[in-house]
DNA sequence: CCGTGTGAAGCTGTTCACAGCT
DNA sequence: AGCTGTGAACAGCTTCACACGG
């Protein structure tokens, strides 16, 4: 699936990357109600975007769109999938057993469009060898470079654990840490102007 | 608890404090270890941070470390919870109680720290009235206004379906998207410099 | 002398505005 | 005529480098 890229893909930012996600469920959404072409401005009105930013950044991948019309909403949700590697299947490791690896494990975002998770890892020993709803089994997170080493294929760990992993060269990691966004919801609540006491 | 502030809090950026939340990870580390003090260099140094920034990102709200020595750990963690507004209760409201929502109803890192959940909304009417694990019991998000009208001091929502939640002026609303970093994932996967078959 | 606090420089990301294509 | 694709302007964020204070 060869795209026609005009700068290395290592020069796109993450934050381009991240709005391709927000387009593709957009496209989605016009697409289950029926649209077949949308201008970026009609876009940009309609989910708060900015219409000038969504034509730069699809256009680090391609001419998608035609001039004077718009983009066709298919073709264009085709092109973020094929663009996201969504037509592939993922196997994802997780790590972290607890009510949210859990929860994350049989998530139905995390288990839909490509992506199975394959394994739950703990570091806690008591959570060892339980079984999770989805019908994977946890096991050691010491064990994390073997696992992956064993289970040809698995490519990518998504980490929520607030502990910092060791990265594996090979694997690309990413941390999450929820617990970020409730600080940030209590900072603004600490020092915005007074809400209202509704 | 007023802060010695030197530019107005709509002025700094989401980015600065959601390091602030980073910093005070660290600390708590560093004090659980024994340390006293630590410079901005052996911080940045420890936690492949920026010394700088973390200078910068501090001095937003004081003068918290002393030249020719670095920052005391107890001192700035508690600075930190206190720039954070962590020091007072938060409750909080949860939309969606599908997997995700309910494991993070419950989950521990959502309700420590001064977080409550106080309440968990769904679209799905099947989903209404069941019990979480929690001891919550599922409301409809149509009554989100309603709720929030009535239970005086809800003044958070964090989202985290991909719905896209109608604002409520007087309430801090934060989208959350597990899905983009799972994405982002695949992204890299498709087009990054092939990974070793391990 | 050492590390903080901070203006200034450099860099990255966003928005503007229009040439060029349909 | 209208909208895309894109250089150029702008805004915001990060890093540098050093004056200042302990």
């Amino acid at each position: 699936m060869a795209f026609k890229r005009y700068i290395p893909v290592e020069s796109i930012s993450e934050l381009t990357i991240n709005r391709l996600s927000v387009y593709l469920r957009c496209l989605q959404q016009l697409e289950h109600e029926g649209g077949t072409t949308i201008s970026s401005q009609e876009l940009a009105d309609r989910f708060h975007l900015n219409s000038a930013q969504i034509r730069k950044d699809l256009a680090y991948f391609g001419e998608f769109g035609i001039r004077g019309v718009g983009y066709n909403v298919t073709q264009l949700r085709e092109h973020l999938v094929n663009i996201l590697g969504l037509h592939e299947e993922r196997r994802v490791l997780m790590v972290g057993a607890g009510n949210l690896g859990t929860a994350l494990s049989h998530y139905s975002g995390f288990n839909t469009g490509g992506f199975r998770i394959v394994a739950i890892l703990d570091s806690d020993p008591h959570k060892l060898g339980k079984r999770v709803p989805g019908g994977l089994t946890v096991e050691s997170v010491v064990d994390l470079a073997q696992i992956v080493k064993e289970r040809n294929g698995v490519q990518a760990v998504l980490n929520f654990a607030p502990a910092q992993l060791k990265g594996h060269p090979e694997v690309k990691l990413k941390n999450v840490d929820l617990k970020i966004n409730l600080e940030l919801l209590s900072f603004f609540l600490t020092h915005a102007a007074r809400m209202a006491s509704v």
